[in-house]
DNA sequence: CTATAAGTGATACTTAATCTCACTTGAGCT
DNA sequence: AGCTCAAGTGAGATTAAGTATCACTTATAG
């Protein structure tokens, strides 16, 4: 059984790109560090890991990468994207607009909607990503901007 | 019965915000502008219609009206971020991966996920948004690159 | 081992985003 | 209508993020 890592780097040349060790530092920063990172969040990571690794090709690989359904990206909502490794399973959130918490969701209903997508549209899915947006319910009660005006 | 322009304003000022020409201006551009804009664009087009609404309050205001989920951000699969208006039905994406098209779906679960998440977490729901990746049929057609090898 | 196209890193550059702060203005209240 | 003042703003300086170029390196097929 191969590590996440040689599995990721497999799917690249699956598609037909190179095992390098750029690719390597990218993938290995998003697998060692939190699960959602902006490019500077990775390009640090990788600037610390691999230093001779340039910015260049820390931007490529994440853009490849987001190609090839690898890695996904996300705004969680707010002004900035993302990355996240693209997981095997099912991958949803409810995201507070206010604090940023994020809670994961485990409904799906992918299954059904896959199967009917590709039979209409001929779509090949890859991925998929499902947000929520709202309150938690810390950030409900602590909304007191509006009750006075509202 | 009001323009787009003044429900718009209205949930603004309902959360307790005031009603300034920079944030008609913005609010104007996404509603004149294609229906995904990034930052960028809006500053661009804002700097059009309204050149003395500065930069810092574009800004400024795409972040608020996020928040207040009046609108809707989305890395629409790739690495920059794009804003829409928040639409009061459902929005539902799928993205080609290599040429960007996007196709609209009309399938909506989240009637039944509303409630059962409420239910079990207490947040309440302010938005979402289910987005697709993958490749549409002329892309799946030209992806040469990876046969040769795979 | 070789050939070669894919990929890279350094650097210079362009563009995007943030910060600060004195000034302006929207909206509530007489 | 006019006053008040906190919310909001614009200008400009600054910092950070992202892109382009191109000679050089290297992963892979044969």
């Amino acid at each position: 059984m191969a590590a996440l890592i040689d599995q990721l780097i497999e799917r690249l040349q699956a598609a037909g790109y190179r095992n390098t060790p750029a690719r390597r530092a990218v993938l290995e920063a998003l697998i060692d560090g939190p699960s959602h990172m902006t490019a500077p969040d990775v390009v640090a990571a990788v600037d610390e890991s691999s230093p001779s690794v340039g910015r260049a090709s820390i931007y490529r690989t994440l853009e490849l990468l987001t190609k090839l359904g690898v890695i996904q990206s996300s705004t969680l909502g707010g002004t900035e994207t993302t990355y996240m490794l693209s997981p095997s399973g099912h991958h949803h959130h409810a995201i507070c607009l206010e604090c940023r918490q994020t809670i994961e969701i485990d409904e799906c209903v992918m299954g059904e909607m896959e199967g009917l997508l590709h039979e209409r549209t001929g779509f090949e899915i890859r991925g998929h990503l499902l947000e929520i947006y709202g309150l938690c319910p810390r950030c409900q009660a602590m909304q007191r901007h509006s009750t006075q005006t509202a």
